[in-house]
DNA sequence: ATAAAGTCTGAATGCTGGTTCACTTCTTGC
DNA sequence: GCAAGAAGTGAACCAGCATTCAGACTTTAT
């Protein structure tokens, strides 16, 4: 035998799959999933297009491979605030705030993950990552009302109609990622979280806070 | 001269392209847009390929007006009851309710409306109708508390967060359109609708209903 | 009947973008 | 230094599908 992949070659094509899967991120944030072909990923990496399939079966692996990691990181987030100390509705409020500021931090990503047209293998995780979010929100509310915080209803139709809400709710200001970002923590912007969290508050059935908008 | 449309030949014409929206909307709905070949419904509509492009520039075209054709007749629906008579509350409930139903009763072209992945002229479209749903709703829940029977709120937020509810608590029953349909209006899709016009009503606002799940 | 002007057809064309592959360029172990 | 085996390259390939087009068939008006 005359080769044998030594640890620190290992280690090595493991960073480019990494750099690889960074590189597509950042260009899926760009332009999307329609404009992220294998070629303009390739070039973003700095390697050949052929080179991609030595680290992934094909396009859409990679796709939903890039989407998984970002996905992750969202519902990571959104669970340990879910999940954390506090009064669940202190809880839901934070977590929605959390959720939209960073998406509004990171327009271009969030609406690829959010609504951005991909192909069906993309679109299948979307769907398995709403449910996620889903599982998440149904537990507060549950707390919420065991506690006798919220009024009873059904957690999990809640939970649904929380995710549709926020995200339709961030389309909009995600969508037009390209005009002149208003400032991720402007006037208008924390005009739009409070709005949302009042909207999602009331949604879950949490006796008015009385934020009276604007 | 040698030949000159007749109006008889013209309204001919006229019913071949309507048949072709007609049924290239069925094919839609059984495949969805991916499915929906320019020969797929060229075929289901007993004519050929090329023949299509006598009546539509590009298959873009035709799928934008199939689109603009069924979501405009669902706006239409939708604004009746959200502009009838009565008071703003209950036809937010109404409208809410006919929404769903709707969609359940037709899930397959309902999921080609709101969710299933699409070209981009048909996602442009689909923005277009759901800013349409937005205001709709905005106008009521703005009635509403013109008349003291909601809460002080941001309208637009509030409608916002309305279509993204029903939309994301539609997608799942919908999207197993295939699966056994658990019958338009069983006990299971009563519950459902129960539980999406109270989440819907809470997020507007407007003081529990007390209609307990299930 | 016939010419002019359409409409219809469906196979051929062309484009787009993922995937392959013959070849070049490393890396490894002797 | 060298042979074995990878990894890297990018142009060629290919599949899917919208779109076109030359020829066949219809309708209209004389």
């Amino acid at each position: 035998m005359a080769y044998r992949k030594t640890p620190a070659e290992l280690s090595r094509l493991e960073a480019v799959r990494e750099r690889l899967i960074t590189c597509a991120t950042e260009v899926v944030a760009e332009v999307g999933w329609a404009g992220a072909s294998v070629s303009a990923v390739a070039d973003a990496a700095g390697i050949a297009a052929g080179s991609v399939y030595q680290h992934f079966p094909s396009k859409a692996a990679l796709a939903v491979e890039v989407f998984r990691r970002a996905a992750g990181r969202e519902v990571e987030v959104l669970g340990e605030v879910l999940q954390g100390a506090g009064d669940p509705v202190g809880r839901l409020t934070r977590g929605v705030d959390v959720f939209a500021r960073r998406a509004l931090e990171n327009r271009g990503l969030a609406y690829a993950l959010l609504a951005a047209p991909a192909e069906p293998a993309v679109g299948a995780e979307r769907l398995a990552f709403r449910r996620r979010y889903r599982t998440l929100f149904a537990e507060v509310v549950r707390e919420g009302t065991a506690a006798g915080l919220l009024p009873p209803q059904n957690a999990e139709i809640t939970a649904a109609a929380l995710t549709g809400a926020i995200g339709e709710v961030l389309v909009e200001p995600l969508g037009a990622a390209d005009e002149q970002l208003p400032q991720s923590d402007g006037r208008a912007t924390r005009a739009l979280l409070a709005d949302l969290t009042a909207a999602a508050l009331r949604c879950a059935g949490a006796p008015c806070a009385e934020r009276p908008t604007h």
